[in-house]
RNA sequence: GGCGAGAUGGCCGAGUGGCUAGGCAGAGCUCUGCAAAAGCUCGUACAGCGGUUCGAAUCCGCUUCUCGCCUCCA
C-alpha cells in the first residue's frame, strides 16, 4: 500500500486512486525562460519516481507535465514585464523563439537524467481559449470581477463560500497583513489579496491575444487549472510541485478551480486528492533559485562549468546523489557530497555486472540461510520502502545491503552455491527492476567493454600477454603494462578468473 | 510580524519510543607477487535545558540557532 504525504491534510495517507486502475497526475513544469537547474531536476525527478513507482504498483498513470510559456510577471502580479518578452527583447527574437529553445533546452537536459517524458506535455500558450472559458465561468459563477479590462479573481468573496489558504495554512487577513506594503497607488483590484486572472496588455506587450475583456494575456495561475481540468478532469489523483510553489500558485489554483467547476454550495473539491510537494536543493544552506542568481545549471554540472564546481558530473550521478535524500528533506549541494555518490554508485554498477555474470547451473547449492535471506526479501524490503511516501533513500541503502552478498557469491569459484536458484533468479530480476525500472538508475557497462571492437580485442591481447608474464613470474613486464595502462586511465583488476579492466 | 520545516558521528544523509539505516572518508585484518577490487571488524552520533516514561535521538515544553513561504521561483 503506497502511502504518500499530503500537503493538504498534512499527513501520510494510503493513496486510493479515484478510479482505479486509472491515475492522474499533474506536475508544474518549468517556466520557460532561462536554463533548467538543479532544483527544476529534484521536482522533475521526484515525481518520475513517483511515475516509475506507481507504474510498477500497476496504475495506468496519465501524467501530465506543463510548460509554462507566456511568462509570468516580474512582480507583484501587477505591474512589471512579462520574464519571456525582457529577455525576447533585450535579444531581437520572438518571444515564442525564447520559449522554444528553453523548452527544448529543458526537455534535453532533464532527460538526460533518465526522466521520463510524461505522457502529455501542454503549453500554456495553447491553450489559451481553454484559460479564456475558465475565467469566463469563474466570472459567471461570481467570483471574479473585470476591472478596467483586466480580470481579478475575487478572494474574499471565494473565501466565504469555500475558504482559501487550505493548503498553505493561511487565512485572508494574514495574506493582507502580509502584501500591505503592496496596497498602495491606485490598483485595480478591489482587495489585496485578489489576484490577475487575465491582464490587458499595455501597447508595447508583444505576447497577447484576444480575449472577451480585452487584448492582454492570462494572469499567472490560470494556465495550470485550465490544462489539469481539461487533461485530467475536474478532480484528479495527483498534483505535484516544488514546495516554494505552495502559495500562492497552488493555492490560487484550488481557488479557481473550485471557483470554476463547482457552484457555490457544493462540496469543496481540491481539485486534486493528494498534493505532493518536494524540498528544495540548497547551496551553503540558502535555497537554490534561478531569481536568487546561485542556481547552477544542468549543463554546468554536466560540462563542469560553473565555478564551484570541482568538476563535471554525470547525469546519473546527480539522479542518485539527489536519490540518496528523502524528497521532502532539503538536500545540500557540495562537491564532496557529489563525489561520493559517484563512487557509491560505481559500487551498484560493479555489482550488477558481477550478479549479471553468475552462473548457477551443475553447482551445489549448499544454502547460506544469511544469504538466503537477504537475497529473498529484497524486493518485498524495497517495496515496503517505497511505500512509505516514497523513501528512496531506504531503498537505496537496501540495495547496498545486497551487495556484500552478490559480491561474495560471485568471488565463489567453488562447486558450490549458497542461494536457492528460485530464490537467486528472483532476486535477480528484482534487483534489475528496483534500479533500472523503479529508481530509474540507468546503469553503464563499466568494464571489458568498449563500443570499439578493435579496443577489445587490443585489451584481450595486452592482458593476456601480461597474464602469461606473471605466470613466468616476470613482474617487471606485467606491472609495466598496468603503469603504462593507468596512464591511459585504464585500470586492471586480477581477478581468479582472470583480467578485468575498466575505464575510467 | 504571521505560517511552516529543521538542528543526527569527519562529511552526506535515513530513522522507529527499547532491537541503535546506508554512503563517502578513516583504522585494522583476510585475500594477493605487488596493486586494485572484494570480504570481515571498528568509530557508538543524535543543538541545549527541563518533563512524561521502566526506558527517548524518537513524545511534550522552553531556549538557542538555521532555513523556507508570505514578491517570480522547482
Amino acid at each position: 500500500m503506497l502511502n504518500l504525504y499530503n500537503t493538504l491534510t498534512r499527513q501520510k495517507e494510503v493513496f486510493e486512486p479515484i478510479e482505479p486502475p486509472f491515475v492522474g497526475m499533474y506536475l508544474c513544469g518549468p517556466t520557460v525562460y532561462g536554463d533548467a537547474h538543479l532544483g527544476h531536476a529534484r521536482a522533475a525527478l521526484t515525481f518520475d519516481v513517483l511515475y516509475r513507482y506507481l507504474k510498477y504498483l500497476g496504475y495506468k498513470v496519465r501524467y501530465v507535465r506543463n510548460i509554462t510559456d507566456v511568462g509570468h510577471l516580474t512582480d507583484d502580479g501587477d505591474q512589471g514585464e512579462d520574464k519571456l518578452q525582457k529577455f525576447a527583447k533585450a535579444n531581437k527574437l520572438e518571444p515564442m523563439e525564447v520559449a522554444q529553445k528553453y523548452t527544448d533546452d529543458y526537455n534535453t537536459d532533464i532527460s538526460a537524467l533518465n526522466i521520463l517524458r510524461p505522457t502529455i506535455e501542454p503549453r500554456a500558450s495553447g491553450h489559451i481559449p481553454e484559460q479564456i472559458e475558465m475565467i469566463e465561468q469563474i466570472l459567471k459563477n461570481g467570483f471574479a470581477y473585470i476591472s478596467n479590462g483586466s480580470v481579478y479573481f475575487d478572494v474574499v468573496k471565494y473565501n466565504e463560500v469555500f475558504g482559501y489558504g487550505e493548503l498553505s495554512g493561511r487565512n485572508i487577513e494574514e495574506i493582507i497583513s502580509g502584501s500591505r506594503e503592496n496596497l498602495e497607488g491606485g490598483s485595480e483590484k478591489r482587495h489585496p489579496a485578489d489576484f490577475a486572472l487575465w491582464k490587458q496588455a499595455d501597447p508595447s506587450h508583444l505576447m497577447k491575444w484576444n480575449s472577451p475583456w480585452s487584448v492582454g494575456f492570462p494572469g499567472w495561475h490560470i494556465e495550470c487549472s485550465a490544462m489539469s481540468t481539461k487533461y485530467l478532469g475536474q478532480k484528479y489523483d495527483i498534483h505535484g510541485g516544488g514546495l516554494d510553489l505552495i502559495f500562492p500558485h497552488h493555492e490560487a489554483e484550488i481557488a479557481q478551480s473550485n471557483a470554476c467547476n463547482h457552484a457555490p454550495g457544493f462540496e469543496h473539491y481540491g481539485e486534486a486528492k493528494y498534493w505532493v510537494h518536494n524540498n528544495m536543493i540548497t547551496l551553503d544552506g540558502q535555497k537554490m533559485g534561478k531569481s536568487l542568481g546561485n542556481a547552477i545549471s544542468m549543463r554546468q554540472f554536466y560540462d563542469g562549468s560553473h565555478r564551484l564546481l570541482e568538476q563535471a558530473y554525470k547525469p546519473i550521478t546527480i539522479r542518485f546523489f539527489i536519490l540518496q535524500a528523502h524528497y521532502r528533506s532539503t538536500l545540500d549541494f557540495s562537491n564532496t557530497a557529489l563525489q561520493a555518490a559517484e563512487k557509491a554508485l560505481k559500487r551498484i554498477g560493479e555489482a550488477m555486472e558481477r550478479l549479471d555474470a553468475i552462473q548457477t547451473e551443475n553447482r551445489l547449492i549448499a544454502v547460506n540461510e544469511d544469504f538466503e535471506k537477504n537475497l529473498a526479501t529484497f524486493r518485498s524490503d524495497c517495496e515496503a520502502q517505497m511505500d512509505d511516501d516514497m523513501n528512496t533513500a531506504r531503498t537505496i541503502a537496501r540495495i547496498f545491503e545486497a551487495l556484500p552478498v552478490i559480491n561474495q557469491l560471485y568471488a565463489d569459484r567453488s562447486n558450490g552455491f549458497a542461494v536457492s536458484p528460485t530464490t537467486f533468479e528472483a532476486f535477480r530480476a528484482a534487483f534489475h527492476t528496483i534500479i533500472e525500472d523503479v529508481l530509474g538508475l540507468k546503469i553503464e557497462k563499466v568494464s571489458n567493454g568498449d563500443s570499439d571492437k578493435l579496443i577489445d580485442g587490443l585489451m584481450q591481447v595486452i592482458t593476456q600477454i601480461r597474464l602469461d608474464a606473471r605466470k613466468d613470474k616476470n613482474f617487471k613486464v606485467s606491472d609495466f603494462i598496468r603503469d603504462e595502462l593507468g596512464k591511459f586511465s585504464i585500470k586492471l583488476k586480477d581477478t581468479p578468473q582472470g583480467t578485468e579492466w575498466t575505464k575510467e
